[in-house]
RNA sequence: GGGGGGUUGGCCGAGUGGUUGAAGGCAGCAGUCUUGAAAACUGCAGUAGGGCAACCUACCGGGGGUUCGAAUCCCUCACCCUCCGCCA
């Protein structure tokens, strides 16, 4: 399966040009401010000036379209001595159109091309910053725990317990891969099926997706253009690797025009996720925190605009849930401006607390993107005035593995190197209550 | 891997190169009728862009070509169905 020629095609018609172009023309303080609050490179005078060049010359070609057409319609009821000259007025239109047409077709994609860069205004109450040090602690929730012995960090409890197979893993599949054996490798798919049942519980649909996709669902997401680096591409084939189960699900729907009674479509949506990692050499080398695989069951949701905010309580709630059925400490901080990526309205990390590091990290991180990437995607529906409008998107984590595993097991492991399981766990887990062996 | 068939508006489904942006049906909306509902009847009704009013332009899987003119002809790619082979 070989691209030959052409231009890829697209399953789905790219329905609207990304940002919206009427809302830049009629605001365009309001999408500078958020061009440097976001810190994001891009001019946005050559926007407008795209525009205004893609709008004058479209009016050009419409223009000679309208000859064209209205000549062509002369030919049939025209005299046989008429004929000759209305044809060559139509061949001179022809020329004068295939001239123009490629400008046009040209200077569109140009335009096209600068507004999936044009970023999505953040949310008043976003801390306005250029990096996640200027995320705003929201609150903390969940006891830390305090250990009357020396406790390991997840790496040397794995260890202990025989669970991982650092060396012949890497042997195998390269360094940030990962490997769990025995109880470990049960525990994980107990805490991921715990998880897909606490949100099938709450309304979120199931969902088994696979992470092959074609490239047009990452942009359709706003992964591209910006993170081409971070995804695998297949040699030969027009298809990737996603980061998350947010890419195919996003692009279910696309290009359709869904009844207002479709929504909301709120998905649990259960994958592999593939990250190359590239740019983040040296960080992260030990242990479960950053590997180039793992598994994850993301919410995503697609509902009206007004209720976008309700869901994004919802979905943060959902999170939150689980990690307090898990028994784990956390915080919540509002991510910053410049922290949260160009499509996104508003955005809260969840981190979990790590022990060994003494701090909390990143575990699940929810998005509010509004119609933002709906345009991308094209995902409308049918709303109560009988007129097609966009939806919103959110988007949040509801466990990813085996990162989980690294503040699971170092808040749960226990004197004698065993580990805790929290009662709401334990059923998936044969009812043990604890996992390992005591050592020595 | 090889051979057939297909891809038309929210859905189903017609379509001879020349008012076909696209028949017809269903669903939808409004109205008539009705105590109300159903049925029946009448009307409205694709999407996007530009003026934003009349109107104009584009779009019948994507891209390209032929033509004065293409949903209709040609090439190409993608996808779906199906038969054969191969593998499980």
């Amino acid at each position: 399966m070989v691209q030959t020629s052409g231009q890829p095609s697209l399953t789905f018609p790219a329905r609207s040009s990304m940002q919206d172009i009427r809302f830049i023309r009629e605001h365009p303080d309001t999408v500078r401010k958020a061009i440097a609050d976001k810190f994001v490179t891009l001019d946005l005078d050559e926007v407008l000036a795209a525009d205004r060049a893609v709008l004058e010359l479209r009016q050009q070609v419409e223009t000679l379209q309208a000859e064209r057409n209205a000549n062509a319609k002369l030919v049939p009821k025209a005299s046989a001595e008429d004929r000759p000259a209305l044809i060559g007025k139509g061949k001179e239109l022809g020329v004068q159109l295939a001239e123009l047409e490629p400008q046009l077709r040209e200077q569109e994609e140009a335009l096209r091309a600068l507004l999936l860069r044009v970023p999505n205004v953040p949310h008043e109450s976003a801390p306005v910053g250029p990096s996640d040090d200027d995320n705003a602690e929201l609150r903390r929730e969940g006891q830390l725990p305090s250990f009357d012995f020396e406790p390991l960090d997840h790496v040397d409890l794995l260890a202990l317990q025989g669970w991982s197979d650092p060396e012949r893993v890497a042997r195998v599949s390269g360094s940030r891969s990962y490997l769990l054996r025995g109880e470990a490798a049960r525990l994980e798919l107990a805490i991921l099926t715990f998880a897909l049942d606490f949100l099938a519980e709450r309304g979120m649909e199931p969902l088994s997706t696979t992470a092959l996709v074609r490239p047009e669902t990452l942009t359709a997401t706003g992964h591209f253009p910006g993170g081409e680096d971070q995804v695998y591409r297949l040699e030969g084939e027009e298809l990737m690797l996603a980061g998350t189960s947010e890419v195919p699900i996003n692009s279910l729907y696309a290009g359709e025009i869904l009844g207002e009674s479709d929504l909301p479509l709120a998905f649990a949506g259960f994958s592999a996720a593939f990250r190359s990692e590239a740019g983040s050499a040296g960080r992260d080398v030990r242990g479960l925190i950053r590997v180039h695989e793992f598994r994850k069951v993301e919410q995503y949701v697609i509902c009206r605009p007004e209720d976008g905010m309700a869901w994004f309580e919802r979905i943060l709630a959902n999170a939150e849930g689980i990690l307090q059925a898990l028994e784990l400490p956390y915080r919540v901080v509002q991510n910053s401006t410049g922290d949260m990526g160009l499509g996104k309205h508003l955005m809260m990390d969840i981190e979990t607390w790590v022990p060994s590091e003494e701090k909390y990290r990143e575990t699940h991180s929810c998005s509010y993107l509004t119609d933002w990437q709906a345009r991308r995607t094209g995902l409308r529906f049918k709303g109560a005035d009988g007129k097609p409008q966009f939806a919103h998107t959110l988007n949040n984590t509801g466990i990813a593995s085996p990162r989980i595993l690294v503040p699971f097991l170092e808040n749960h492991q226990q004197a004698d190197g065993t580990v805790r399981i929290p009662a709401a766990l334990q059923p998936y887990l044969g009812g043990k209550a604890v996992i390992g062996q005591p050592r020595r």
